[in-house]
DNA sequence: ACATCATCCTGTATGC
DNA sequence: TGCATACAGGATGATG
């Protein structure tokens, strides 16, 4: 599932395949891909250039000429990928962009999670899910005192205050629970009840892991690939994530697995604290 | 204003 | 073996 380091991969990798690029047709195998008017949204697509790729947290935007944004969301499996008109079409493939070039880019999701938004660049904020996000980590918004007073005003656990993107933007499941591991924090441990030398260290985990993954061009776990279709490298890396069952890289305790507010939890409960 | 919950999907894994 | 059910999960809109 892409999370920021994914999804900043999909960045990187996905602009020098369209840059520059003009969209001479569009077609649509599945609608529901796109949020608003499909019909309008590929009417006022044909013909544009696309110029770069920004992100923003876990979303995409895809900059277009003459002040037009795609914001995209690859949710659970979102892919890109170039290929040709001509190529057949995958099960999953739902959109394609044609160019003047006579290459295409195809967007296929297995889950059909994925959305995709027109919008008038730097609307964003306005318009879109972007809006509500919070800072990005290792970004100079993010500060120590910022995160030190929002986790204040969490009463919930750790684990669901992290997954909300409201706190802090991009990380999921997986660096979620990474995070916590290398923080030593329990995972239902309230947000407000941690003491401050655990959150200063829970503050710069999640720096540092972000920027790991980053770095490793993300995680592959189930079908996570980039935009040139390769795997990411930080899988090799992870401590707790799928890894139930096992010992804890640490301690040695058997990593526990329960379920937070409905989303799959992996720690151990040895070395990791309650608060 | 806040928190919680169902919903969207389909492939894979498990249970009987 | 085959069928049914559970599970995976990010964001969103509905509900409390």
């Amino acid at each position: 599932m892409p999370e920021m380091p994914e999804v900043e991969t999909v960045r990187r990798t996905l602009t020098p395949l369209i840059s520059d690029k003009q969209i001479k047709y569009m077609v649509l195998w599945y609608p529901k891909i796109i949020t608003g008017d499909a019909a309008d949204f590929r009417q006022r697509v044909i013909g544009h250039r696309f110029e770069k790729v920004d992100r923003y947290g876990k979303f995409l935007e895809l900059r277009l000429n003459d002040g037009l944004t795609i914001v995209s969301h690859l949710r659970m499996e979102g892919k890109y990928r170039l290929t040709t008109p001509e190529a057949p079409k995958d099960k999953h493939d739902h959109l394609e962009f044609i160019f003047t070039d006579g290459t295409a880019l195809r967007y296929n999701d297995v889950r059909k999670f994925g959305r995709m938004q027109l919008v008038l660049t730097g609307t964003e904020r306005a318009t879109t899910g972007i809006g509500k996000l919070g800072p990005e980590p290792n970004s100079t918004e993010f500060t120590w005192s910022y995160f030190w007073q929002a986790l204040q005003k969490k009463h919930k656990n750790i684990k669901t205050a992290l997954l909300d993107q409201t706190l802090v933007c991009g990380l999921g499941n997986i660096y979620v629970d990474e995070v916590l591991w290398f923080s030593q924090i329990q995972p239902l441990s309230p947000a407000n009840k941690i003491p401050v030398a655990a959150a200063k260290n829970l503050y710069k985990w999640i720096n540092v892991i972000i920027a790991r993954a980053t770095q490793m061009r993300g995680t592959t776990v189930h079908t996570y690939l980039d935009a040139s279709g390769h795997v990411g490298g930080y899988q090799l890396m992870l401590h707790v994530y799928g890894r139930a069952g096992e010992p804890c890289d640490r301690c040695s305790h058997i990593l526990q697995k329960i379920k937070v507010e409905g989303r799959g939890t992996t720690f151990c409960e040895n070395c990791q604290v309650k608060y």
